[in-house]
DNA sequence: TATTTCTTTGACGTTTACGTCAAGTATAAC
DNA sequence: GTTATACTTGACGTAAACGTCAAAGAAATA
């Protein structure tokens, strides 16, 4: 059985409740996603299947998300990935995009840094003063 | 004029307009904080006065939604840095709550460096295709 | 054939984080 | 005295990102 499709991961899809578990979303989310043109799932019948590509494309949303992105700011970068099918000027737009958002996220990245620095100082005065009013250091 | 304070910055107070400016936030932010208990600016008759330790709170505030946080979240971090005034259980708690976040902010940096790798790479990418399709280079 | 099971499309509800008036008070300026 | 300015407290509105039914269709299973 199975004649056609050998190539194991490349062409492989997935129903929505095989998608639900892969990134630990709801129906709804990934039909919102859909709606909002973040995926585009093809259909069998009247279901959808999600390919390799919005595997790809949920990884770099979830990603996104991580990093406080809207919705909207991850759809406009999606594109940089899937540039093969645009025109060149649609393109550069979206290369433009994406070294603005490189950069805020270099940015990010810096003050992140700080603030862990931040954190961690805050961190050991409360521990100095919980030892200091007698906790036992193993709880901490 | 003026006898009584000197202390030039430690108990200098701001009046709400100045602390819309100083942080680029609505004043509507300021009462909505307050009334999520992130802030406690005293009152000088029925006006609000922020204090410097309002003002500290404001920057983790700002910092705290930058990096993703909800404000509740970032409400029950906000106490380590005002831990003088409360009974050990309760700094305990907090601090537990601070190592958390600690490893979940230093967790966010890795997969940030991840990403911004991963975008490099996709710019590459985009820049080269662009480059072959006749793009100048001085354009990108 | 009957009945679960999976999925679909609406449609309305909810939470977060504010924006936007409206109406009132209080102090300062003219 | 009144006008302007800064601020106040409601109260309602809104956008984003989903959650939660409800009704219905197809497919698999008993």
């Amino acid at each position: 059985m199975n004649m056609i499709s050998t190539k194991s991961n490349e062409d492989k899809v997935n129903t929505i409740t095989e998608m639900c578990k892969l990134f630990k979303v709801s129906a709804r989310t990934l039909r919102f996603y859909e709606s909002k043109e973040l995926l585009f799932p093809i259909r069998r019948g009247q279901h959808r299947l999600f390919t390799k590509s919005d595997r790809g494309r949920m990884k770099l949303i979830m990603q996104g998300k991580r990093f406080g992105f809207s919705l909207e700011e991850i759809r406009q970068l999606l594109n940089l990935y899937n540039f093969g099918d645009h025109r060149t000027r649609q393109i550069k737009q979206t290369y433009q995009l994406g070294l603005k958002r490189l950069s805020s996220m270099e940015q990010q990245k810096k003050e992140l840094g700080l603030a862990i620095k931040d954190l961690k100082t805050q961190l050991q005065l409360c521990k100095d003063l919980l030892l200091k009013r007698g906790a036992d250091s193993r709880d901490l």
